[in-house]
DNA sequence: ATCAACAGTAGAGTATAGTCTACGGTTAAT
DNA sequence: ATTAACCGTAGACTATACTCTACTGTTGAT
């Protein structure tokens, strides 16, 4: 697919998915075989930016999502190292899910001294 | 207290103070009797910024924290529109749970495929 | 008296994460 | 044949949230 559907499939506008493009989120391959340089995108595009978009709205950073993605489709890592780096996403989520109740904690002391 | 001792009670720069000073965070006092022109601080500032530390490691922009400081400290709403803008905020932050424990388990899921 | 350590203001600079504009080439429908 | 809708690149611009620099005045210890 080329990138305008790529933006419809994922609600991601093109210039942002040029950005994640050029950030090393994705890669398109142009056709040998056709004249013009257009990108074509295949599902594991799709699939990385829906993980990029979740990722992104539990918090984590572009560098972070980046080596989610390089545990996740990469192949620099050994399988051993992949687990580690995910693992290690679970232990900041766990972290940051605990910081979300102290703070709804905090909230609901507030509303009841109003 | 001084802008200093505010830095050491709460960690923060004197860069970061100020600049939280300027958007409204917090408000020092000069002391009418001293010739100098500095500010001084009480409790509730630290009180104010030791929120703002928590608000923001939970991922509250500086926009969302300042309404959560205007119904906390502020005089311009209702006790009634007060706990609205609190319970909003309870609101937000269970989204951000739900969406967490699903990351979670999609990172999970992605390890037990390696 | 002087000098380090602190105070203030104004404004420039940085990092992150986009967002947009200008330009020129391509494709597909009329 | 032409024109709207698409593609690509380069680079400028924006918002958020700091962070730092330059400059000047104050305080406290020696």
């Amino acid at each position: 697919m080329l990138i305008n559907e790529l933006a419809k499939r994922t609600g991601l506008s093109i210039h942002t998915i040029r950005f994640y493009e050029r950030y090393g989120f994705i890669q398109g391959r142009r056709n040998a075989s056709t004249t013009n340089n257009y990108f074509h995108y295949d599902e594991e595009a799709v699939a990385k930016l829906e993980l990029v978009i979740d990722a992104k709205s539990v918090g984590f950073t572009l560098q972070e999502i980046a080596e989610i993605l390089d545990a996740w489709y990469g192949d620099l890592y050994s399988v051993e190292q992949k687990r580690a780096i995910l693992e290690n996403k679970i232990g900041v989520l766990d972290e940051r899910i605990k910081e979300l109740r102290n703070m709804k904690k905090q909230i609901r002391e507030c509303i009841e001294e109003l």
